[in-house]
Formats: C-alpha cells, structure tokens, sequence
DNA sequence: GTCGACTCGGGTAATTCGGGTC
DNA sequence: AATGTCCGAATTACCCGAGTCG
C-alpha cells in the first residue's frame, strides 16, 4: 500500500468525483502535499481522517488500506460487542477487523469502539471462561488477534509531532497488553506523542526512563497486582520521582480498587478510554499554554 | 557514510517515480553532480532542500536521514543487525521499519531476516543491558517495536489456505513474544496455516487447543523456564497427548539446553528460525502425500 | 574481466491540472 | 450552494535497449 495517494484515487475510494475532491482539497478540507509538478498528493491518514470527520461513505476500503465491508449495520455500535466476541472465538480474524474498521471508519471515536465494543467482548469472553465455556488458549489467541488490529489502526493514525511526550507501561508481572496498547492508541489520538514502553516493567526502570525522557506525562495500566504491598510502596516512590519533572501520572485498570487507590497518589484516575481522553485532552491544552521548555511553572505565558 | 544519492533512491525517499526525478534535475530543480559515466548523484542537502521548497511529504526519513544507506548496502543483510539495534535503541521506528522491509522487498527469505538481523540486534541489546549500557524499559520498547513490524509484515503475507493447521505458543510464565511471533511468518510464509494461540499458555491448555483443533503441527518456543521439573513433566504429558491426534510437535528457544532436551520426547528442535522453515517444508509435503482427512497412517496414497 | 543491479536517454500512455459550463 | 462532466495543456508513470557502477 502507498503512502501517497492521487486525488483519482481518493476519489475512487469515497465514490465521489474527482473534481469534488480537487476542491475539497482546494478548501483546505483536506490537507494536500504537492508535486514539484504542481499535482496533488494525499497522504492515506489525511484521507481517512477526512472520511472519519465528514462521515463519509467508503466504496473501495482496500485503496485506503481498510478491508472493512461498509455495511450499514457495521455502522452502529450497539451489537457489535457480541458480533466482536463471536468472530474472536472463533478466531475468524477478518471478521474481528472489519467490525473495528468499520466503525473507525464511520467516525466512532476510538475511545468509544475500545470502552464498548472490545472491552465489552473481552468481558463477555472472560465470563465465558469462567463458566467453563471458553478455554483460556481462546482467551489468548482472542488477544493475539486483537492485538493485531490494534496495531493495524495505529498504524492508521497520523504520526504525532505535537512534542508532548507520553509514556506507557504495565507494572511488573502485568502481562496485560491490550488495555496499554488501546491507551497509546487513544493519546496519539487526541495529539500525544505516545510511546508505549511495553509490558511487566519494574519501577526502578520506569523512574529512569522518567528521568532521562523527561515526558509530560506517564499511564500505567494495572490489571493484575502480585504483590500488593510492594505494588503500593514502589508506586508511591515512582510517583515521587515523576513529581520531580513535573509528569502527570495517569493511572487505570481493573485491579484497582478503591481500597488501593485509597492509598495512591497520582494526577488522574480513568476508569475508561473516554476518561482517559477527556483527561489528556485537558492535559495537553494545558500544557501548550505553559511554557514547554523549562518545564519549570511559571504564572503566565 | 556517503552523502550521494542516486536518483531512485531520492525517487524512493518522497514516493516520486524515477523518471520524475530526473526530469526535475533536468529542469534544474535539483542541482546534481555527475559521474564520469554521466550517472546523476544528488547531495542529502539538496535532496533534503527540495523536500523543504516543494513542502514534499517525506515517505523514507532514513534514506535522507543520517544513516544515507545506498541501496546496496540497505539490500544486503550484513550490517544490517547493527543499524537496527541502533535505530531500535533510539527509538526510531521508522528506520527499524524501513530495514526491515528493504530487506523483504529485497527477496530475502524471512526467516534469513529473522535470525540474521532482529536476532542478532536483540542479542546486541541484551548484551548492552548486560553490560549496564541500556535499560530494562529500552529493550521492552524495542520489543513493542519490533512486534509491530512483525505485525505489519505478517499483514504483508498471503492468508494461508492450504488447510494443513499448525500451533503456536509459549509455556506458562514466558512473556517472550517476539521469537513465537516470527515463527508463525516463517511457518505462514512456507504455506501452513499457523495460529498463534499467544504467550504463557499453560500445558493443559495447549492439550485442550490440540484436542479441539488436531492441528498438525504444535511449536513452542522456549525462552525462560520458571519450574524446571515440572516443565520437563508438562512437556512431555504434553508430547504424550500430539501423540494421540498425530501431531508433531516442534521446539525451540534459548531456555533449551543440551541437558534440559535429552530429557525431553519432541518430533524435531529448530535452532534458528531457517531450521523451522526446513522442517515445516519437509513436514508439509509429507503431510501432502499422506490422508489429510482421516490423520489415520496409511502405507501409501 | 565478469556479473548483476542500476541508470541513462527517450518515447508513449495515462493521469492531473485549472477552468468553464451544466 | 454544491456536485458531476468536459476540455486542452501540462505533468507523471511506465517501458525499453544501451551504457555504467561497484
């Protein structure tokens, strides 16, 4: 698939006419680089983010490097947790990525298809489980898949240059790559330069990538607690230390409960993807007033 | 480090065509050097001026970027294990990338890629951690990019359909996703039709995936044994059920030692990603010749 | 000196430009 | 007001045999 794309094509992707895009484009409505010919060139993820924006129907997905069936059920998002759930059992993978394609490309926020239709499916397969009715190798491989398309619509996304830099991680023996990786996904969505550090990272290693990254803010994704003592205890130092650079500390996940969040200390606690994006959006317009150099706070800019 | 560029890999670097190029230097829209034999050279500098003027989409950074790799160089494997552990360490993406799929485009088997570039540069990065060079949270960043370029490549593959269905995971308590990872593109691109069930899935498990789905084939890739005795135990508990369905079972990994594998019952250990790709060849046209319906032995078809 | 990959020049077909009109 | 179609001129992409590079 090419980065670049001619009007034509684009054009052809949409179903409308070529000279309806030309002006699109001449309207500034869609962002075009130029030729040294003068031609226009659209890169994919400006063409996608226009159809996501206009709500506009995709006729050819595989130009734009989708393969999503844009029928009109695929459209809405109630049922699709259960369709979702279903194709992962059964490990129909291209099933799994057109419902998600689909509703990307109908302009859900991805916010919105991560808080109600996968976690939504990963809950209802994890229930099955414990009735028994699923295995846990179907749990698993349901996350290899998920995790592919997950990368697949990051790839989709339009590569950050906002400078606000953002880690992400799992704790140590939190082996839970899905929730984290829906995170950097909603970040980079909402304009945050999100590097994902991966999972079951140590404290100590975290603290030294705050120090020497220096990033505007930190999420962690805790979905499994060993050992809950030593989880406390090294978080609160991890925070300490993220205080020093001034790093927001973003905390999620289904292990924490109000009792452990009772005693944490961090910026935010977000329950969803939609929290989380509210919270970062506020964090970044937040951050682009104040100075961005020193990082040190001054009253006015 | 040569800062001369040939037309096509300029051509290559902003998603022109090559006769596009060229007329431009003719045109005196770039400023060329000429060889003795008439061959026109760009300098970086003037290669990255013109993408400055004309406000050209960049497709390759790397190519105009530091490292101004010449297409032979990008094409031939050696050498190439060590600019990806560097672009892996600092982070850069799309230079892991772009190693990664020159070498593919290029027509070098995957396997070859596998272990003599990501193996090798992950070798690399382990050793600088050894050696206090590089931290924890680099080499499991490293990991995410690397996975995601393994996902990406994976999505390059034709979907498998030759129905001969193989197994792939790592045994409880081993994170390492990387190595089972690429054996599925390896098996994938030899024409099984690999499923990754994913990473830490306990033996009874993996009993019940090969009960419920008699694949041909089960691999596993070993790369940290927490409970030595009771791995040895659940192997071959294991081996004894793919004995029943008649499936073979693979492998591999750097947990295995000489002593640890002579108390082990397996069809075949691979080495290197090469070594998988011989044996599923080998196995696959056996299992061509043989009944594909009944998986009951017969002398001859 | 051989060799494979690359590049040259130039020709041709297809696409895109801008603008005017329906 | 917005879209789709048509136009001549300009631009780009693809192709090929001969020569060059490393």
């Amino acid at each position: 698939m090419q980065h670049l794309l001619s009007p034509k094509q684009v054009a052809n992707a949409i179903g409308a006419s070529e000279s309806s895009l030309k002006r699109w484009c001449d309207q500034g409505l869609l962002t075009t680089v130029k030729t040294a010919g003068g031609h226009r060139r659209i890169p994919v993820q400006e063409a996608l983010r226009f159809v996501r924006e206009h709500n506009h129907a995709v006729v050819e997905p595989h130009i734009l490097g989708m393969s999503a069936t844009d029928d009109r059920k695929g459209r809405r998002i109630e049922g699709c947790a259960e369709r979702l759930a279903t194709a992962l059992l059964t490990n129909n993978e291209q099933a799994c990525q057109a419902i998600v394609f689909d509703l990307f490309l109908a302009g859900q926020p991805v916010s919105q298809i991560f808080d109600e239709v996968i976690a939504v499916a990963f809950r209802t397969i994890g229930e099955k489980w414990k009735c028994h009715e699923a295995d846990i190798y179907e749990e698993r491989c349901s996350c290899q898949i998920a995790l592919r398309i997950l990368h697949e619509l990051r790839s989709k996304q339009t590569p950050p240059n906002s400078g606000l830099v953002a880690l992400g991680a799992t704790i140590e023996g939190d082996q839970y790559a899905l929730p984290v990786t829906m995170s950097e996904i909603v970040l980079r969505e909402v304009g945050w330069d999100a590097r994902l550090l991966g999972s079951s990272i140590p404290f100590d290693s975290m603290a030294n990538a705050i120090q020497q990254i220096e990033p505007r803010m930190l999420w962690l994704s805790i979905s499994f607690i060993s050992d809950e003592s030593a989880f406390i205890a090294g978080f609160n130092r991890l925070f300490e230390t993220a205080s020093k650079t001034n790093t927001a500390v973003v905390v999620g996940g289904r292990a924490l409960t109000t009792e452990i969040r009772a005693r944490l200390h961090y910026s935010a606690f977000c329950d969803t993807m939609r929290h989380l994006e509210e919270f970062a959006k506020t964090l970044r317009r937040q951050a682009e007033i104040a100075p961005t150099k020193t990082r040190k706070p001054r009253k006015n800019a």
